[in-house]
DNA sequence: GCCATGCCAAATGTGCACATTTTTATAAAG
DNA sequence: CTTTATAAAAATGTGCACATTTGGCATGGC
């Protein structure tokens, strides 16, 4: 009597590991895009109607987001997007400069060729999208570069840690707008791979410093700040056709 | 089966958040120590009973373990100490080097007569503890001489950065054993904080990265392996007296 | 003797039914 | 009209009952 099954009919405990990280692969990416505001309350009853899964499901996947620090958990009061601070934005970013003179240093002991051929070839890219006035693209392949400059590295440590920063850095887009007007001049990046193929450290450094202070500078605070109330059957509304109730 | 202790009818939804933290910090706590041998099983039954709490608790802690990859978190089966290789102990080692090379660099920019008053402190502290044969407080000191060198620019993710690097090697001196036999020579922190109060950048980053590759040096394989199978009773004995079953 | 196969106990994973807490709505008082 | 108190509604937190999966063990065939 007390069997209620689902309304598929099939089996209640069954094992589905790709349902939740197709949920968590959704909402990291509404996050990291932008579509999700500053301070949107994120309940579980409407995400889990929304995505036609079980509360538990939601459930899970937003603590986990929690964990990992991209979302603000309170007990007993769900979960927000978080609406970081001018002070935390100037902390990643300052984390991301002393981070890079660390990379930096290290690296100019391991420069070859190959490494100086790829780092050009990026360049290029850089520039390509940059002429062809693709701000998507140039946004993208700006990242891109210090992702390569760390992973030249090749240590899993420090790689994970810049893709913290950068992670976070995304959401905080939506907030303070940086670097939209002018991304990382692509002169710049030339500048450091440039110190990096005469071996010289304090250049490379100084560079990089330059380049992000540069970025930092440019960092404003856009508080138009719509409190809460988003529509959140809106932006997830093409990621998951499944059928959810009548509205 | 385990006999669920909380069988009153009547809460059975009671909220206690600190309970989670109790078993958290208890799991973490022996993890830390090295009481928990690498390749060890953490099944959820065995310790829902150690604890006297429900097993979805227990779930939830070590989930959450596994998230911080503190566990190793495996489909179905659970979730076991993980077994580092020595390409991952080199890997935090170096991440650590890197890491402090950046932050030697951003320092010695905001170095002030207070910060080298308090560094000259602490060295007198790792001094007074390895002449007194305190080894203990020897290990724990020279690690808190690298959190002083951080937290010294007051940026939280760096600070977070290394209190991860720091935890995730805590874990390995129970497989690998650097250290223990003479820990970071307190004149190779001295030479740092005089290379700092000269404001000597590339002297200050020469003398950490030598530090840190002495170190690595006496990394080696202690390859014991107990392969598994560890009595859980025994490692969570005196930390929760709360009543559990047979005994 | 050794590998393959089937069965059974134990462990993990998940939906659901509550309890608890928070938030919203409503009514009353100043 | 604003403010406060009270009740209703919604959302979060948790134990429990299953289903599913895994691991071990015995049996049978080569």
């Amino acid at each position: 009597m007390a069997t209620q099954r689902r309304r598929n009919g099939k089996g209640i405990g069954k094992a589905n590991p790709a349902e939740d990280e197709a949920v968590y692969q959704a909402i990291l990416h509404a996050l990291l895009e932008g579509k999700l505001k500053a301070g949107t309350k994120l309940a579980e009853p409407p995400l889990a109607d929304i995505f036609g899964v079980s509360r538990e499901r939601i459930r899970k996947v937003l603590h986990r987001l929690g964990a990992e620090r991209r979302l603000e958990m309170i007990p007993n009061r769900g979960a927000r997007v978080p609406r970081p601070t001018l002070d935390d934005v100037r902390s990643v970013y300052e984390a991301h400069r002393v981070l890079e003179a660390g990379v930096l240093t290290q690296l100019v002991r391991h420069v070859d060729d190959a490494l100086i051929e790829r780092l050009t070839a990026h360049l290029a890219e850089e520039r390509a999208a940059a002429t062809r006035g693709d701000r998507a693209a140039s946004v993208r392949l700006s990242g891109a570069f210090h992702v390569h400059l760390v992973e030249a590295l090749g240590n899993a440590e420090l790689s994970r840690f810049l893709a913290d920063l950068l992670s976070r850095s995304s959401v905080m887009v939506s907030v303070y707008e940086p670097a939209t007007d002018s991304i990382c001049a692509v002169d710049e990046h030339g500048a450091i791979v440039e110190a990096l193929r005469a071996r010289d450290v304090a250049r490379a450094i100084a560079v990089s410093r330059e380049h992000f202070l540069h970025v930092e500078s440019r960092l404003h605070l856009d508080d138009d700040a719509a409190p809460a109330g988003q529509d959140l059957t809106a932006v997830f509304a093409a990621v998951k056709p499944k059928r959810r109730k009548g509205r």
